[in-house]
DNA sequence: TTATAATATGAGCACTCCCTCAGATTTTCT
DNA sequence: AGAAAATCTGAGGGAGTGCTCATATTATAA
C-alpha cells in the first residue's frame, strides 16, 4: 500500500500522512521538472521547494540534501528501466524461446524502453554520473548483466562452442547500454523505424550463436 | 609551432609570449589535477588559479569561465581519442588489410585507448556531459561513425549482403564506446588480458562478414 | 476534549563562488 | 632608452547557496 517503503535509504523519514505524501510528490515532481529544465547546475533547494510550493525547511525534513532528492528519482528512472529488461528476459525463459528468436524480442524491448521518458532519459544519461557519484550506475550494469547471465545459461547449448557467458553478458549489457545513451542523444530519429534493432539483434545473433548456421 | 592555436574556441585571447604560454599550461594542469582529485562540483575558479601559481585576475585573462578550462581539456582528450581510432583505421585501408584481420586490430586499438590515461577517462565519462552539454561527444560520435563509415566503404565487398553501412557504423561506434565507458567503470579487470578483445571482436565479426563461412 | 505526535513555515546565518577592476610589472618594439 | 603592448595582481563586490531552528499549524489518539 505505501509506495514510499522503498525511499528507505534516500528519504530521512517516512511521511506517514496523506498530506506528507503529496509534500513529497511534489519535492520530487519539482526535481524532476527543473532537472530537466535547467539541468543540476541551475538546481538548488531553495527552486525546488519553491515550485513543489512547500517551504525549504520542509524539504529538508523528507532529504538530507538535492543529491538525495535526485537519487531517488534517478533510483525510480532506473528500476524502470531495469523492469523492462528483466520482465522481457523473464517471459522469454518462461515461454521456452530459442534464443534466436528471443535476441530481437529483448534488444527491441530494450530500445523501446528508451523512448519511454525521453526527456528524462536525457538528462540521466547526461548527468547522472555527476549526481549519484556513478555508484548507482554500476549497480544497473551488474544487475542487468546478473540477469542476462541467467538468462543465456539457461539456454547454454545453444550457443556458439566456448562462449565465455559472463564476458558475454558484460558485452551485451554495455554495448547495448551505449547504443541506446548515444541513440537517444545523437540519432532519435534511428529510433523511428525497428531498422537499428533489426541490424542491432543482426550483431548480437551473430555473437551468440554458431555462425555455421 | 603554436599549440595554441587550436585553443581558439576556448581561450579568450592567444598566450603571446612564452611566460603566458606557462600560465595557460599551469592552469590547464591544475585544472585536470582537480578534476580527476575532486570533480566537477569542487572545482573552483580560485582553486585552480591558486594552485596553478597565478592570480585568479590572471585565469579571467584567458578563459571565460570555467566550463572553458574544463572543455579545453576535454577537447584535447577526445581528439587524442579519436585520433587513436582514425591512425589504425587509416593503417588498415592503407595496408589493404581484410576486414576480417582488421577488425580485432580497430577493436584492440579502442580498448586500449581506455587505458592510456584512466583517470582523465574516468573523470570524463563520468563528468564530460555536465560540463560541456553533451555538444562535444556528439561531435566526436559523428567524426567517429564517419571515419568507420568511410573504412567499411573501402572494403564494402567484403562485408554481409545488404548491411547498411551507416547504421552499421553507427552500431558499431556507440557499442564500443559502451563497452569501454563502461568497463573503464567497472570491471578495469577485463582490460588486463586481451579476453574483452577478442570477444568484441568476434561480436563485430558475426555482424560485419558474412556468416556462412 | 485534550495531549501528543506529525507536519509545515520561512527569515536569515554563515559561507562560497564567480568575476571585476584599477593598477603594477614585465616584455617587446622602435 | 623610452614608449607601447602584453601580462599579471588580488582584495573584495554582488549574487547566490545550503541548511537550521524557533515557532505555528494540523492530524491522530486517549
Amino acid at each position: 500500500m505505501n509506495t514510499y517503503a522503498s525511499y528507505s535509504s534516500y528519504l530521512l523519514k517516512e511521511p506517514r500522512q496523506a498530506r506528507a505524501r503529496q509534500t513529497v510528490d511534489a519535492l520530487l515532481t519539482a526535481t524532476e521538472q527543473l532537472l530537466v529544465a535547467r539541468g543540476w547546475d541551475e538546481l538548488t533547494t531553495n527552486k525546488i521547494a519553491d515550485r513543489a510550493g512547500v517551504s525549504i525547511g520542509t524539504l529538508y525534513q523528507y532529504f538530507e540534501n538535492k543529491q538525495a532528492l535526485v537519487g531517488l528519482l534517478a533510483e525510480r528512472f532506473i528500476d524502470e528501466q531495469f523492469a523492462i529488461l528483466a520482465t522481457e528476459l523473464a517471459r522469454v525463459v518462461e515461454e521456452e524461446i530459442s534464443v534466436e528468436d528471443a535476441i530481437p524480442l529483448v534488444v527491441s524491448a530494450v530500445l523501446e524502453a528508451g523512448k519511454l521518458r525521453p526527456e528524462l532519459s536525457r538528462v540521466f544519461f547526461e548527468q547522472l554520473p555527476v549526481v549519484t557519484d556513478m555508484r548507482m550506475l554500476s549497480v544497473w550494469t551488474q544487475r542487468a548483466c546478473a540477469a542476462v547471465h541467467v538468462a543465456l545459461a539457461t539456454r547454454a547449448h545453444e550457443l556458439r562452442e566456448g562462449l565465455d557467458i559472463g564476458v558475454a553478458a558484460h558485452i551485451l549489457v554495455t554495448s547495448l547500454h551505449g547504443i541506446e545513451h548515444s541513440t537517444v542523444l545523437d540519432r532519435p530519429d534511428l529510433l523511428e523505424d525497428d531498422r537499428l534493432a533489426t541490424e542491432v539483434s543482426m550483431m548480437v545473433r551473430g555473437y551468440l550463436l554458431p555462425s555455421g548456421g
